[in-house]
DNA sequence: GATGAATGAGCCTTCATTCAT
DNA sequence: TATGAATGAAGGCTCATTCAT
């Protein structure tokens, strides 16, 4: 007996949290307000709250939604089934996506979220999530490279994804300030450090 | 002939910025009010304000305390003159000093001005010129390391240490998020990091 | 020619009464939402709308709801046609309906409209409306006493009925508050001030 | 070395609380905004709110104030020291004050509180405690007539108290919805009941 | 300089009411 | 008629900032 249908609900609910990002992008949490957010959707105040109860379950929604966004980045692999080449692959993929305009109003938004987690269990609980699985993919692909010979065997992994992920995470931050750094550069200095994973003797 | 010496006013003013970064650090900027300062400060807000002449500027004053903090620990320095060595040796002074409770408080501000520098043309200079020092002497130290035939020739220096310096703020990061990663195990895929800069062959 | 039977109609007007007093006793006039009302009767807000054009109309028509229920407990009589005795059967009515728990809701009711009829005229109305009728129905009693030489004939009828009235309203503002007093009691007080009535010497 | 002397600050509260009551019983508490106050008041919100935390407190404050107010009203004394006759000045006062015009602004807002006392537990304090006081005064004035022989001794002293307090509330009422009766008949109707109180035989 | 009560613009949120389905 | 998502005016409250003392 629902006289919308749910996909109208959906929707409904994606119009929101568009013109919420695109707020948050621009200003930040903080200095956006519900009116900007009702002028960017032309909505009302009411249809929002609906959706919506507070405004942090705003943000909240806005977290998930990057969370979501973010898997599909690691999805990358190498057909030859080469680990360091599927790692490669990967660091590419980000750092092209960050160099486009648009992946630019993502990672503003990343970023706010990266402080918003200080204040914010609910946050910070999404952004620990966020990281745990590139760390679990990047530490596998080592190990697989270790199993195949091609990564040193004294490395431990997990300790060495997490720095990874430290890095690419550094790489964001350089890159929604405006450093001018060029995404060939970074890979290449990736490629290095991929390159020094390689067994001695 | 100023009627309070200059160093009771250098005195207030720090016991003001004390304050603010106490309840940054807990709180965000956006989140602290002036209210909680007054609070923490035992000062009046007209003595505030006397000081610093909006919230702004006192979040601005609060990144170039922090500005200023950050320089001592790249000051390290291997006394055998091996640029490898000291680059370790800085790593593990940042590590360490991110592993200890009372590094933490500092570290949530700098997050805070991370993301505020999206906003803030002030604080987004501050926070890029406090990443340029990091890495010119890192690129230094890297290419003093090409010069000695430690590190291999072909790695774009300053690249290299851009990203070293990027995964330093991951780390930070992580750590702000309470994730439980070692100082150890962090330092040591950092060491294997650097054992892969020596040249092959 | 009404699609739907006058006896629907009719139905659903109680149906909503019925869930708006159950709200309204609860939480008073205007910390009761339409949405508190909507979801006590899960009809819909067009539905409500349709009944009763405005929330006011909604209070109005609880008062008037109400106004017709208390002219239920002065119709008691005495058989053997002692005025006395049947304003002491009245008082009893009263004071039993208010001490039963079912008799509260409505009580909760009838003192949120005493505070409404200072503000809208059509509530202090009705609320007069209502107090008219027992200030007749007890000064007729008295005097009817007075002409049977049972109640002595000094006393202006009218005013002492009014006095009762206003005492019963004062027993209900008591009880709604929670205030421990006993039925029984109460009734025995009211026995010795009919009792008073009888002519001296 | 409070720069206002903390008379400044009673006077300011008194201010508020003044504009705020004259609100009240125009418009009642929940149709009275805070921005009526401010204007009535000629105070800001900022100021307002220095003084009450929020509007419930505000409502509560009028209710102590009242409170006090009542007690003024009981302390009338028959210089003969006959109970009987202090209790007719007693309702004398109330009936007289309840009268005059000025009478009746306080009322109003008594009203309200009866009604708020439903909801508010510290108003439902309030306004039991404020009827505790009345009950005992009058409950004590009968049993010295029962000592003195004046007052029938087969009378219970405090449900009969409790009556008549019942009574006097009920004829605020009446007298809040603009009810026309006199206080003279009033008086004359109260009389007629004391007079019944007198021994029979 | 220091104090802190006062200011008031503006924020988040609510809720009576409407109207396309 | 019934539905319930959408509307938007308005409410309570906050907080950066000022200024008389």
């Amino acid at each position: 007996m629902p006289k919308v249908k749910p996909e109208t609900m959906t929707a409904r609910r994606d119009e929101i949290l568009e013109a919420a990002e695109s707020c948050f992008a621009r200003q930040g949490f903080h200095q956006t307000t519900i009116q900007d957010i009702i002028r960017k959707s032309k909505l009302s105040a009411g249809c929002i709250y609906n959706h919506f109860p507070t405004k942090d379950d705003l943000i909240e929604a806005i977290g998930e939604k990057r969370h979501a966004n973010d898997k599909a980045l690691l999805s990358v692999k190498d057909p030859a089934g080469n680990p360091l080449r599927t790692l490669r692959a990967i660091g590419r993929t980000l750092l092209e996506d960050l160099h486009k305009k648009d992946g630019l109003r993502t990672r503003r938004v990343a970023v706010e979220l990266w402080a918003e987690a200080l204040r914010s269990e609910t946050i910070r609980a999404q952004v620990t999530r966020g990281i745990r699985g590139p760390i679990s993919v990047v530490s596998e692909l080592l190990r697989e490279g270790q199993r195949l010979g091609v990564v040193d065997k004294k490395i431990d992994a997990v300790s060495f994804a997490r720095m990874i992920v430290a890095m690419f995470q550094g790489f964001v931050l350089q890159r929604v300030w405006g450093e001018a750094y060029d995404a060939a550069d970074a890979l290449g200095a990736f490629d290095a450090l991929l390159a020094g994973l390689a067994p001695r003797r």
